[in-house]
Parts: C-alpha cells; sequence; structure tokens
DNA sequence: TGCAATTTGTACGTATGTATT
DNA sequence: TAATACATACGTACAAATTGC
C-alpha cells in the first residue's frame, strides 16, 4: 500500500489557509487579544506577500467564526479588531449540521438535558438576586393570556438562557443558546402539533415557575429533577420518536 | 437616544454575506443535501450576478465551517461538495474562543463532566459489542510502560471519545472531542505538574478500566459516578482554582 | 468641501490540478 | 502520450462606498 512511514503526502496548503494559520497562531499564542486591531488589509498584504484576495479570504473566514469584526472608514472602529462574540457563529454551525441531519434530534435533546441540569444546579448555588429578579418577571411574562407561538417561543427561550446564564458558565449559556437557535423551527412545529395550545402553555409556565422557585431556595437537586422532567415530558408529548426507549 | 422603533438602522448586508445567506437557505430547506454539488463557482458568478470574489468568500466560509469541500479539477470530486464533518471546524472554534478568555477552564471541566455522564449512561445501554472491545484494546495500551505526555493524552483522549461515540450521540461525541481538542495544550501542561508521573498513569488507567466494566455490564449509575470522579479528581489535583468550592 | 485611510466590489489574466478523449 | 475541457487557486488593477478630519 501507500503507507510508506518515509514519505508523507504533500498537504498543499492554500495561501488563504496560511494566512488564517498565522493569525490564529497569533490569537492562540495571546498575542492578539480582545480589542486588539490587525494590521489593515493593505499592510498583511506587504507583510505576508500575497495578494489582497488571499488576506480577505481569512478575514471573512475569522468574521463568520466570531473572531473578529471588521469596519470600514478609518479612524477609530476601521479596520479589523478581534471581537470574540462567540453565540451567534456557534450557533450558525449547529443549526447548518442540524439540517444536514448530522445530528439527530433527540440526541440534541439528551445534551440539551444534562446542560439544563448543570446551568440550574449551579445557578441554585450562585445566582445573584437580581438575575433571580429577572428570571421571576420573564415566568410573569409567559402568564399574559394569549401569546402566540413565535412569542411564547421567545419567552421560553430567554428563561432557558438567562437561566444558563445565571449559573455563571458562560460556555453552558451559550451551547444553550445555539442549542436553542439550532431547533428553534422544529420547537415551533412542535407548538403547532399541540392540541390544547392554552393549557400547554398553562403547564410550560407553573413547570418553569416551580424550577425558578427550587432555584431560589438553593435546591439544586430539586430543580434537576424539575428541569428534566420540564423538558422531557414536553418532547414525549409532540416530539415524536423516543430516543432512549425503544 | 437612539431608540426611535420608526427608524431601523440601515444594516448594509455586503454581497458575500448574501450570496452566503442563500447558500445556508438551501442548505435549511433541505434543497441541498450531503454529497450534492454546487454549481462551479463561474456559474454562481452568473446566476447571482456577483463577482468570482464574493463567490469565493462564501465558499471560503462554508469551507472552514466543515459545510463544504472543494476541490479542483473535473470530474466527481470537482468543484464544491456538501460535506458535513463538523468536528474539526467546532474544536477550532471553541479553541479559538478560549483562547480569548471567552470561557474559563473551569465552566469547560463542568461542561465536560456532563457530557461524560450523559455519554456513559447512554453506553451503557446501548454500546456495540465491538466498540465494546475497542475500548478494551485502548485501555491495554494506555498500561504499556513509558508513554510520554503527548502519546497518553492521545489514548486518553480516544478514550473519551470512543466512549462517547459508543453512547450513539453524535452531537454529544463531536462536542466531547471539541472540548479535548480545545484543551489540549492546558492537559499537557497540567500533566507537566504531576508530581509522579507513572502513578498517575497507573491510577488514570485503572479508573478508565473500572469505568468500561460498569458500561460492559450495562451499570450505567455507576459508570455515572466513576466518570465524574475520575475527571473531577484529575483536574483539583492538577488543574488550579477549585471551580464551585470556593 | 475636500482629502486621506480603509474596507468593499468588480474585472480580467494566468497558473495549476484533474479527468476525459 | 498528447490534447482538451473544466474547475479551482492566485494575483493585479481599478472603481465605489464609508468614515474621520
Amino acid at each position: 500500500m501507500s503507507a510508506d512511514p518515509e514519505w508523507r503526502t504533500v498537504r498543499r496548503v492554500r495561501t488563504h489557509e496560511q494566512v488564517l494559520i498565522q493569525i490564529q497562531e497569533r490569537i492562540l499564542n495571546g498575542q492578539l487579544r480582545i480589542g486588539d486591531r490587525l494590521p489593515s488589509e493593505r499592510e498583511l498584504v506587504q507583510v505576508l506577500g500575497v495578494s489582497r484576495n488571499s488576506v480577505r479570504e481569512a478575514l471573512r473566514v475569522l468574521e463568520a467564526m466570531g473572531i473578529i469584526d471588521a469596519h470600514t472608514g478609518s479612524g477609530r472602529d476601521a479596520g479589523s479588531t478581534v471581537a470574540g462574540r462567540s453565540t451567534d457563529a456557534l450557533s450558525n454551525l449547529l443549526r447548518l449540521h442540524m439540517a444536514l441531519a448530522q445530528f439527530r434530534l433527540g440526541d440534541l435533546v439528551d445534551v440539551r438535558i444534562e446542560l439544563e441540569r448543570l446551568a440550574v444546579r449551579q445557578a441554585s448555588a450562585e445566582a445573584d438576586p437580581a438575575e433571580l429578579t429577572q428570571l421571576r418577571s420573564l415566568t410573569e411574562a409567559m402568564t399574559r393570556p394569549g401569546l402566540d407561538h413565535e412569542r411564547f417561543h421567545e419567552l421560553d427561550s430567554e428563561f432557558h438562557i438567562r437561566l444558563a446564564r445565571a449559573s455563571h458558565n458562560a460556555l453552558a449559556a451559550d451551547l444553550m443558546q445555539a442549542l436553542r437557535d439550532a431547533v428553534k423551527n422544529e420547537m415551533l412545529a412542535a407548538f403547532a402539533r399541540v392540541h390544547d395550545w392554552d393549557a400547554a402553555v398553562a403547564s410550560l409556565t407553573a413547570e418553569h415557575l416551580a424550577i425558578l422557585t427550587a432555584v431560589e431556595a438553593g435546591q439544586g437537586d430539586e430543580a434537576e429533577t424539575l428541569v428534566a422532567r420540564h423538558i422531557r415530558a414536553f418532547y414525549d408529548s409532540v416530539g415524536g420518536e423516543s430516543p432512549s426507549s425503544d
């Protein structure tokens, strides 16, 4: 076969990839930090000895990953600066791979449940009063009658994401948001399959309230149990194939 | 203030973003599926009425996200095809955001523990005999004396990732791999801080064996407990600041 | 109003890689 | 083997839009 250890197959590295690698190295080294400005496109062209196209392709990739921001014009914001908001990029990536059926919805639900458990457990231990107040007003907003699917989903997502933020685990919170974004359409479709919408809203909201009450009381174990049941129950009632019970 | 609801600030959408959006829409719609070929760059130029650079910038972004593959030449592989390997892209994204100190290491460890628990629980229920055999030979490979840090980390990672794959939850497995990749350097640094390396290897390997034995026996709860302790113990011994006990 | 710095968009030319004939 | 067709890869050059001074 061709597995001769003497010879390594030549991996052709395109020039824009080399640019990408060099910039990424500087980020991983810590030479480039949040808020820093990169050299302008034309400077990079000179320093790296490549064409502007290659530089721009690399910058576009970094931009899509949420690593840098680019602004036209001169002064202050102009040029590319190291940014660091991951969530949109993460959501987008997960959503696309969901659409390519790379991940089953059931798998995603299972992962989400574990994240939710982590979130409520930690939130029970270290949520600020201000965060709890916000959460409580969110649950109240969900009791307002006549919410349509879209609006309810928004509030529902915000409740769960804020709960995750209250755990002070940024990664868990970002993943939670990405997962929610990625399955938004599936969730709306699931809402459409609900027979008695008002009753569903009432019970979901009641469950939110119970979870929040446990968190406020610092009862992490109770909150974990409640949130796991909350998600599993809804998914089982309208979600479709059960992921592990067949 | 500038928060007048009458006026929406114009969000200028760059052309390559519009190209990106159109392609993403087709993926989200299901019009483009894994294995499908996109029109060639020059065809897209004609159909979309934009320049070739804009098309290529969009394709580069999709490529970096692991959504498409690009190959030169004619026939079969040529042009851009919808691919769908997410893992590298996910790892890369998480690693960069780790470097930007967007996520604390302790947060990442907490998330990882939850994923590991999910993995071993599900693996206990539905791992194939073939997967279990592979895992067992992996644990044996780790008992070979004289492994250096790099090699041990490789085997360690592979054990945990294969365990996650054995759970048949693709998302959990991919996330696990991404998290492992993202903290590889931190792990190697932690290894360097270990006083008695041989003893550490011995106990880590023994723990792997115990976890695997529980999984083989279908004892999900036991496996969960063991894996959580396995990770927490190592992290507490060399990892640094304890994430939740202060 | 104008000027400078910067990104953004387009057009075109050439080189390179791959499969078919 | 050579020729051909097709596709990406890379570069240069120029015009437009945006922002600050």
